[in-house]
DNA sequence: GAAATAAATCAACAACTGTTGACTTGATGG
DNA sequence: CCATCAAGTCAACAGTTGTTGATTTATTTC
């Protein structure tokens, strides 16, 4: 149900794709404490053995999980500070069931686990260096370390509403996202010059 | 180490009081899925057995600890609308040691377990009925709902922030915190009128 | 002081967790 | 065609989880 058991060949690599890939499906809907190995690994087709073999452990099948920068990044592209307010409010208003790409997927994974003792310091680290840095590099001013919070806060406040609360307000007819939109580019101006 | 281990008296409301804070306690700083039963127990001197006789079970347990509105909580105390965006800066700086009033513990609580099968649940309806539904009523403009998102976005998102991703940009010296709760003033007055 | 009742503990349950070693299966290279 | 080695499965592990029934302990009531 969760996997297309297409009947893999002996392939080392790809089973090791067709398992990190259950395990991101599990982790962007469920805690790290609350999503189990043998889920994960029949998701994936396999035995639970082959994530210990793969991975190390669960830990280390997560870490590989966050850090796959294989997958859409949110700063894959380069974006320029001047663009920043409309380039986060469309992070933020993007469709979830638009599949062409889950921009804010390792932001989801993120929120969902960070309040698990084991993968909370791994989420931590992340967070600082491949987020808030640059981030806040690419504001430049003298105060950028704030500016960067206050923007993050704003993604990661919507990100958690949305998608973890499951409030709807966000997400209604096309007009009502387009304002939605507008208001959030406001926002991240605001927190960028006020 | 957890719990003043005075001798209680047989007194059934004062164990289950005790209990009821041992919980808060652990739920504040992990998920529900990585507390386990007996850590609480330990903490409030007291036999596992005994939370389920009282709660019935983890999630009533966990249920009486996010819905305790004895504790301090976000709208206690009613706030009029032109007040909205300093009271909320006022909460987002809090300071965390500060422990004559912690308004924001509940909401931590509400973020750490989000994401768990369980307590998504009760959580989900408790931020729409308690806390966004107020929050809604206070802007009272006709697109109150959106506004209010904004706002708890905002707040849930600089929570996140501080206190599970342990981002330190918010509490630094004193002047810091002033000049950052300003800005949080600022972003709030804009959420609500851009 | 003995009987009744509530409070608390003990012990064990069944289910599940992540992990590990021995085993089987399949493909590959000579 | 057989030996080699990687890929995958199986089974069991030791620990923990939440839960429950029986049992003991303390308090109250007559």
């Amino acid at each position: 149900m969760a996997r297309t058991t297409t009947i893999r060949k002996r392939d080392a690599a790809a089973t090791r794709a067709a398992i990190l890939a259950a395990a991101r499906e599990r982790f962007l809907r469920e805690s790290y404490d609350s999503v189990g190995l043998r889920d994960i690994a029949g998701g994936a087709g396999v035995d639970v053995a082959l994530v210990g073999r793969y991975f190390g452990g669960k830990e280390g099948l997560f870490r590989e999980v966050v850090m796959d920068d294989k997958r859409p990044n949110l700063f894959r592209e380069p974006v320029d500070a001047a663009d920043l307010p409309a380039f986060l409010a469309q992070l933020v208003i993007e469709d979830e069931a638009d599949d062409r790409e889950h921009r804010m997927e390792s932001f989801v994974i993120m929120l969902r686990s960070a309040s698990s003792p084991k993968a909370g310091e791994i989420i931590r680290d992340l967070v600082h260096q491949d987020v808030l840095g640059p981030l806040s590099e690419l504001i430049g001013s003298d105060d950028a370390d704030l500016r960067a919070n206050m923007l993050l806060a704003i993604l990661m406040g919507s990100g958690v509403l949305r998608t973890i609360m499951k409030v709807d307000a966000f997400d209604g007819s096309e007009a009502q996202r387009i304002v939605c939109g507008e208001r959030f580019r406001c926002l991240f101006e605001a927190a960028l010059s006020c």
